[in-house]
DNA sequence: TGAATAGTGTCTTTAAGACAGTATGAG
DNA sequence: CTCATACTGTCTTAAAGACACTATTCA
């Protein structure tokens, strides 16, 4: 675990050996000569529970933006951790889990943020984070957080909108006015990229338990990308995907809720890639 | 242009207004109070020249690594610059391109890279970038580079390889001993989204001047894939993807330099992705 | 004239999607 | 029993790849 901090130990990178007039050069560095722009990691957390989208946000406690929802996230502490390693803390910090449960997430760098006023304290560049997880705990909320909840995406996205918003809906606890920052673009921006994800990797399966049937597996998708698939199709294509689910063996105890046969469980293969991979349909609209 | 400092115009982030309390939190709030953390843009700028895919690389005039090779990159105007703008700028120093021919290159975040061991100095994050371009210029070096130089991604890039390195070969001007930093790492995944992004977007045509043939985008698939294609099958599939090209109605006014017909002349077309995608034949080894 | 290239025709194989049909289990 | 569901069979269409062929131009 890499952890020094150049003034206490500027010991080559990379195992390279550093010259001794470099070594000076070195000592006589002042980091704070730089411009100060701040760099925080930001994680948007995606998680089904009840068959509906979830994201992790957390009330900010204190100015900017006080009140308003935002992504978890905070400073990458300096010369201590990776990106990654400041994404896993945060993430552990906000929502409560464990060292061993986060081993269960998957965590993927998103994109990096950096308009000079997206943060009106003073340039702060956010590296953006997207995880998938199995149905988590609800959150604790942490130190400078007012609140944390999972929030049901559909409440936020505008293009995914609330479609469940039929007549008899109940009105979703949607945060009012938006998310702070510039972290509305940073959502959609990952709810597009999880999109397709699930196109070309077997990530579908982060958000389930170890073992689930092929039907859990399509209402992943059915959620992510918001239009239902043919059954039938649906479970003939995912098993002759070469690594992408294994047979347990082991069927459910019961049938479904509403009747049927028990199903076969599998877990999740080896493959990394989806091939061929799991296409979209109907996406000529979006194409130019 | 946004370019506000905040010591100097604390004023609102996306319009919205600011309560007067947070207005006096804000006023005494110290951009140095923070971990130090710097933030440096690093672009991978790739062309074909000869039909060779070369990266754009500086030699470094001072620690750490002097004399190394490395991307082209440097420091995030703190609260003057998007990350955007900073890698274009960084491209347009390097290079000596002007605004105007900056237009045509395609530039695209790559990813960021944060451990805080890849800089001697200190913690720096570096935000990776990705530009695409029509055969450039050479390039002049800027003011903290030594030399600045268009290399040749086969004698760097330890995957692609020295492919054409048969007994009567030249030796190669690689720069020994390997890039500056992390910065190999980052030439790699540069490489690996390039060679994914010509399966599914238009951008091959990135590489080429505004009027192009077939045979001219084969081969851009051709060095960037690294393996050789059906030029018959290739030439199909790319008139029958819809928006990948157009056709101007002209043709070359002479046939190849080894004959054969004049070929119709090309330009890109609207789409912004190609479907059907073209991929890329027996990646199987690839998907665990 | 010979060789290399642009572009087209056609056949085979693979994969996607529409649709139907059987078996199982909950209520 | 009824109905929803798990899973399988089959047909149609789209697309990729192999191969062949013609026409054009350079050397």
């Amino acid at each position: 675990m890499p952890s020094q901090s150049p003034s206490q130990d500027p010991s080559p990178a990379f195992g390279r050996e550093v010259p001794s007039d470099e070594q000076a050069w070195l000592a006589a560095y002042d980091p704070h000569a730089f411009a100060p722009v701040a760099v925080t990691v930001d994680v948007v957390a995606l998680t089904l529970r009840q068959d509906e989208l979830h994201v992790l946000l957390v009330q900010r406690a204190g100015p900017p933006f006080q009140g308003c929802w935002a992504l978890p996230g905070g400073f990458v502490r300096a010369g201590q951790e990776d990106l990654d390693q400041a994404a896993a803390r945060e993430l552990a910090e906000e929502t409560g889990v464990d060292t061993a449960a986060l081993q269960r997430v998957h965590l993927e760098q998103l994109g990096s943020y950096g308009a000079p006023s997206r943060d009106p304290r003073m340039h702060v560049v956010s590296i953006a984070y997207l995880a998938f997880a199995p149905n988590l705990p609800a959150p604790r909320p942490g130190s400078d957080a007012a609140a944390a909840a999972w929030v049901p995406v559909a409440s936020l996205d505008p293009v995914a909108g609330p479609r469940r918003g039929g007549p008899g809906d109940h009105p979703r606890p949607a945060p009012a006015g938006g998310l702070a920052f510039d972290h509305a673009a940073i959502l959609a921006a990952a709810l597009d990229r999880a999109r397709s994800k699930l196109e070309y990797t077997p990530l579908a399966t982060a958000f389930l338990d170890r073992e689930f049937t092929i039907s859990d597996l399509r209402a992943v998708y059915e959620e992510i990308w918001g239009e239902k698939l043919h059954p039938g199709n649906f479970h003939r294509k995912v098993l002759s995907v070469p690594g992408f689910v294994e047979s347990t063996g082991h069927t459910t105890a019961h049938g479904g809720s509403r009747g049927g046969p028990r199903a076969r469980l599998y877990h999740r293969g080896d493959a990394r890639l989806l091939h061929p991979a799991l296409l979209r349909p109907d996406r000529e609209e979006e194409i130019r």
